[in-house]
DNA sequence: GCCCCTTCGTGACAAAAGTCATCGGCATGG
DNA sequence: CCATGCCGATGACTTTTGTCACGAAGGGGC
């Protein structure tokens, strides 16, 4: 009996994502025969807030967006996950709908194993439980995060940091400085910080005038890194 | 050989706490041996954000109270917490410090579980960590609620709903309302709320000015109870 | 090239949030 | 009984945030 293609694709695929890492060949398998993988198309609506939850999902190739939106059509983007992320293990546990909505950034493929199956895996080996409490350990110290900058800060700051995570994590040396590319729209940028596009673009112009930035439509170069970061850490 | 009474004690309160009911009796009696009961006094710091996490604490009696404190002294509350909660389960297991900071409320005792303990109890038992991520769930789910309302509403919004949720939680019908009692300071259910004190004392009086409340020291009556949670929905 | 659509930047406001200072009540403790 | 200190209420003011409206820039698609 031979395993079709598609199945050994994800079995290699599962054997990347944190939370199987230390499976054996054949529980891969196993979890690979039971995972449904599904295409979505940039900007498709993988579930929305409030959705019964039927399962948990990992992403194989893509992005996705993890969100809030409110009634006026604001939204606040709790988490952007690649490739080897699990999303939505927790409302899998508590039996509750999913609390927070997903898209699609650009094109992605995840691979989504249902409720039953997975804790089926969690009770037959413990350490995969483990491994979920690790990284859902991470995602409650990001929201913790996000809470403390919305309560105690203001758009400037929230501005800052932002700009100061994505020099830190794909920030290029140049002549001027750091050079970091924005996300895609200001719009998008704001639901990032939790304000509207208007202060982005405001504060961003600020910071320029003030020499700290130099923007180049989505490119910025931060050029005066030590008044970006002293911008972060005091109060005023 | 006989069980010390304080063990004793601890055993019966572990059975109540929700992530291990489902123990055997000898396995309670296993997890009492190795808590730790810590009594602290009201106002007391059970531990500090940022500290290393050397283990999770059980409320068994009194109440906690879990929070972010700013650099320029304001604090944002994230969880109080109760006899039978766990707090600080999830650094156990990522390895990092704790997050947040945890004061007792009032005179209160916890049982310290070391780490290293807990780890062993939930890779013998699954259905312990599946508990685990249960409760996490409920927090996971509560930050991003804290978060929702400090991106998208006003301190008003978030006054009002609060009031509902006291309200439904311990509110006492009276002859003119439902009748709820408002933490011991403005200053406390400002950090509640996310905000300062004065805020919290003028959006009081102009709910009551507004004829939804009567307020008579820390005792509130709500007297509109439909316009109060038509304040929480409609946008305006 | 030309239209259509989106996004950006901005000015002008309006509303909300936060700061500062003051006053008055009330409890505590000498 | 008075002094002291904490807390609540409130007025005056500043800063920040958010809204609305508009014009300019750019990128497809036809």
């Amino acid at each position: 009996m031979s395993v079709p293609e598609s199945k050994v694709t994800c079995g290699q695929t599962l054997a990347k994502v944190p939370i199987f890492s230390g499976l054996t060949e054949s529980e891969l398998v196993f979890l690979a025969e039971r995972a449904v993988p599904r295409r979505y198309a940039a900007g498709e609506s993988v579930f929305g807030e409030g959705e019964p939850c039927s399962g948990l999902y990992v992403v194989e190739s893509g992005h996705v967006r993890i969100f809030k939106s409110s009634a006026s059509g604001r939204e606040q983007v709790l988490s952007i996950d690649g490739p080897g992320s699990s999303i939505a293990e927790l409302p899998v546990f508590d039996g509750g709908n999913y609390p927070a909505s997903v898209t699609a950034i650009d094109d992605a493929t995840l691979l989504f194993v249902s409720k039953q199956d997975f804790q089926a895996l969690c009770l037959a080996h413990p350490q995969v439980a483990l491994k979920v409490l690790r990284v859902v350990g991470a995602r409650l110290r990001r929201l913790v995060g996000i809470i403390e900058e919305l309560s105690f800060t203001t758009v400037r700051h929230r501005l800052a940091s932002f700009l100061l995570r994505l020099a830190q994590k794909e920030g290029k040396r140049s002549a001027a400085g750091v050079e970091i590319t924005l996300p895609a729209s200001n719009q998008e940028l704001a639901a990032h910080i939790g304000t509207v596009r208007e202060l982005v673009s405001r504060n961003l112009s600020r910071l320029q005038a003030e020499g700290m930035l130099q923007i180049d439509g989505r490119t910025v170069t931060i050029s005066n890194l030590k008044a970006l970061e002293a911008e972060i850490d005091s109060p005023e």
